[in-house]
DNA sequence: GGGCATTTACTTGTTGCAAACAAGTAATAT
DNA sequence: ATATTACTTGTTTGCAACAAGTAAATGCCC
């Protein structure tokens, strides 16, 4: 029996199955979470409007704080993967500058997957959902990032080399946070949020540069 | 009949029984969600914890954005007040260090009321809940202060008059989101957070010191 | 390669629980 | 004594969570 014609085009192993459920309730989950928050996205709805049933995303995540768990990992490696990118070869002040603009570019392509993975990320701040852990993870990693691109930038010799590098690190990371912060409070974007970015920048270059006032 | 001895004490006016109902549940409120975040808040328990039947909470705040927004306004309010006390009459680069001490002070009492306020600052990012604009409200009114400060130390003569004032406080106020952020994200604070105001402090200082290097 | 057991993907039925509101009772005010 | 305000209890609705079912794909022996 060759002759299963119909049948035959619609057959995908369990792993393709899989895969695309997944693509289907992350896409609506983050359309979900943008439009009506964390609080009013319903796992039922994920399931429903990626095309299954009701209790799909129920049955593949366990609950919500799984699915969170799901979409910022997938957003989030996605997101390192394209900063890194964006750094490429680069050390010391150069690769805090190109992560900088980086990032502005990411706000303000205002892609629904970035925004919803900094409301996840804002949201996981109460205690002990799991989802906390992955992201002090995530946060964490970009730190070390940033430290090893200052450390790196002081044996090349373009960072000078007094300067505290975790603490300036953090800073770092904290303003990030702050900008996103009010990206995402206030939604008219563009001009304000470059401005942050621009000022993010200078203050890194007056913290870092060799050719400095330290007295 | 003036022999009602036991009832004549506990008798007390409606504003004072809503006023001590109020009180009383959010003290709950506040500790619920600091012990299990807001998603674990419930209204029943809010009322039942403060000894009070499980609909009282409905009843009085409505849903559970009428609660966070009550809890809100409290403790914000409250906080804007110390805060204010702390800079006093000041102006200037030592208005910013005074506010940015007091904040570190306020953090580290890490006063459940405190971290309640900020989990919902935080939680409310997502979109229109009637909570996002009351928020935002006090977001603007700290960056007004901020901005009133650094123009105030520009005419008195102790801030240098080139600075872009609305970019250095929009700087500033990110740059305490973030380290709030950090400071609810990893529980050990002291040190860490010391450091971050610290560091804050100094960019503050070398963006608006008089004796700077521009160039 | 064809048919049968196993495993994996997904659906539907059911329970429990909280939010929201309605209708009641108790306390204070006029 | 009546009206108003504070609070409680009853009821509905809707989602999460899990259990038990069906459908699709895979492994296996021939």
């Amino acid at each position: 029996m060759f002759a299963v014609s119909a049948e035959e085009t619609l057959r995908r192993t369990q792993a393709e199955r899989t895969a695309q459920s997944d693509a289907l309730m992350l896409q609506s989950a983050i359309r979900l979470i943008v439009a009506r928050g964390t609080a009013g996205t319903h796992l039922k709805d994920v399931g429903e409007s990626a095309g299954y049933s009701r209790g799909l995303a129920s049955y593949r995540f366990g609950n919500k704080a799984g699915l969170f768990t799901f979409i910022v990992h997938s957003v989030g490696d996605d997101w390192l993967r394209e900063l890194s990118a964006a750094v490429r070869e680069k050390n010391g002040l150069p690769a805090i500058l190109a992560a900088t603009d980086a990032h502005y570019r990411f706000v303000v392509e205002a892609a629904d997957r970035i925004r919803a993975f900094y409301i996840l990320w804002f949201d996981s701040i109460g205690p002990d959902t799991g989802l906390k852990n992955v992201i002090a993870n995530v946060h964490q990693r970009r730190r070390a990032d940033v430290e090893a691109w200052i450390r790196a930038g002081i044996t090349s010799g373009n960072v000078r080399s007094d300067v505290d590098v975790r603490s300036i690190a953090e800073q770092f990371c904290a303003s990030i946070i702050g900008i996103v912060y009010q990206w995402l409070l206030i939604s008219r974007v563009e001009k304000h949020i470059f401005e942050l970015h621009e000022g993010l920048k200078r203050q890194m270059i007056s913290a870092l540069a060799l050719n400095s006032n330290k007295s």
